[in-house]
DNA sequence: TTGTAAGCGTTATCAC
DNA sequence: GTGATAACGCTTACAA
């Protein structure tokens, strides 16, 4: 009775039966196997019966015999960041292609362990894990799951990384070469590692320049717009002799408040304070005047961690070796200018 | 001997055998089935058992054998507008409370129908459409899956709304009220239907209060800053006795394209023009000034879309009955002012 | 109250 | 080449 339910999604079986071959011939015409012996004109009348009958492959049923669910998550530590946005972005882009659904989760509103867990129970077959502090993860609840990490150092999983000292070195660099002296710099109150490495470059190159940074221009905030208007009105209220003329800010979100705080207050952009963002999203040019940022490739990444979290999953002994940080650039626009310029 | 890997998943079987009792005796304590009367002592060892063991359920088995996966889709036009991402995770956040997965993607990249084929394979229960053109969606290829619209009507399928119509009232009384009375008009030049009643509520309205609009000051652009910066270098190169006072864009994105031409070409927000979007996405507050727009209820939206999926998906026979849109308002910002003022 | 057994849709290993 | 047949991990009658 179930059989002939006319809504039931067609199966192997109901195939099988019009052909007027068994369902294991189906199966082996249907599914791709190379190492399929099928008599040419089986395989043609199978297709052709597959196709008119509309017939679909059960994902989930494949994936219960061959021990795998192609599907992947991807934790982030916040998904209205479009920086991180732009990482799942290109890790689903390469991921449908490969035949494996993405499953996008952020960690506002729970914990990563909790998180995992969750795509443990789907049978995730791996997981990309970006901002999240690899080394805060519960090592056992991902026993038997691939992990690829991004922007994280790791002996214990493979990763992909953008050369965060570069980021903040250029950022340096760029201010430094503008005329800047009195530098800032806002980062997230975070252990994020990438975001540790871009305040890192920075301060190496600044004490490379023979400067150094006194410790109210260090501000630390919330990942965040509001984060950054934060700090910068605190930077704007320092006393003329401390303020700053220039401030790297460690993500996009962070400059666009710190902007938003000056144009606020009326100070003059790049005029009297040049901002320098990174990760370039889309915001940057968005903003009135355009932000000046450091590009990280982030749906590169998000694309590379596919790849390489599904490669190790299709061949479990192929081992990766670590490949060189992803490039970055300068992309200088309207919010940086020469020291003192109007 | 397959039974013995130790790094393979703990299953019921394992915790039946440790425990002493039948696979299926651990399927009805651990399944949660209120029908399940088990002997407390039972209950309890098995309990127990898998806590020591760290089972955890296979959410694909208990799919195949229930005839659901557990996941649902949720087609938005773009995820990278933070309106529909918004939406999408307030259907996550329902969805994940009722063990639920979201298989989020765009159109961007492909047709709705090829991805809803992506996901129908991949056994979705459901799928939540929003801004898609719920009548250009392939009838057939939708059977056998429930489907929520969003911000569409349909007879063929249940829906939630947001009040469109209220939304572009609510924006042109408001610069009624401010005494504009040369306004214009940018919208997407997309047949989204929730877009189309914001349209449509604005021009009532003007209509209403005996005003109209010559053709050159409505403008259908891309649905992006993009858009909304071309459009609005459009109608500031119009003559002066054409060019409006203020305009209305039907989302926030075309608004901050609208807002950043002004900027760039040096025309006083609002003193010389005034601008209203719509959505209310964090962008808005991200601006300077920030941006007057009507605020739509984008994560209630997905929510309620999510509940309504996840109720029909779990009871078959329940049939919604049409709800009121979702109320809207005016959050009134710094992008608007007095005709004339400054 | 508990165990046995069938079956969800597929893949994969065999004989034939 | 093709067809039985045994899994995969689970739920759910039905039997004991």
């Amino acid at each position: 009775m179930p059989r002939s339910d006319p809504s039931r999604p067609v199966t192997t079986h109901d195939v099988a039966r019009r052909a007027g071959v068994s369902q294991a011939t189906v199966s082996l015409v249907l599914s791709g196997n190379p190492r399929a012996r099928v008599a040419a004109a089986t395989r043609e009348r199978v297709m052709e019966v597959a196709e008119e009958l509309g017939y679909r492959p059960n994902i989930l049923a494949r994936g219960l015999v061959r021990g795998r669910s192609y599907a992947i998550g991807v934790v982030v530590p916040d998904l209205t960041n479009p920086f991180f946005l732009d990482v799942v972005t290109g890790a689903q882009r390469v991921a449908a292609e490969a035949g494996y659904a993405v499953l996008p989760g952020d960690t506002r509103e729970t914990t990563p362990a909790r998180h995992l867990d969750a795509l443990r129970a789907r049978q995730v077959d791996g997981v990309i894990i970006d901002g999240v502090g690899a080394a805060t993860l519960p090592h056992d609840s991902l026993s038997d799951l691939k992990v690829v990490v991004v922007d994280e150092p790791s002996e214990r999983w493979p990763g992909i990384a953008s050369d965060a000292l570069a980021a903040g070195r250029l950022a340096a660099e760029h201010l430094l070469g503008l005329g800047h002296r009195h530098l800032a710099f806002i980062g997230p109150a975070t252990d994020v590692h990438g975001f540790r490495m871009r305040e890192r470059g920075f301060f190496q190159a600044l004490r490379a320049a023979g400067l150094a940074l006194s410790s109210p221009r260090l501000r630390r905030v919330a990942p965040s717009v509001a984060g950054g208007l934060q700090a910068m009105r605190a930077l704007l209220a320092l006393p003329a002799a401390e303020r700053p003329t220039a401030v790297f800010c460690a993500t996009d979100l962070l400059a666009a408040g710190a902007l938003k705080a000056c144009l606020t207050a009326g100070v003059a952009v790049p005029g009297r304070m040049s901002i320098v963002g990174c990760d370039d999203v889309e915001l940057a040019r968005v903003l009135t005047p355009e932000l000046t940022t450091i590009r990280i490739p982030a749906r590169e990444l998000g694309a590379r961690a596919a790849r390489l979290l599904i490669k190790q999953i299709d061949d479990d002994a192929w081992v990766p070796r670590p490949g060189k940080p992803l490039p970055v650039k300068l992309v200088a626009r309207g919010t940086t200018g020469a020291v003192g310029g109007e």
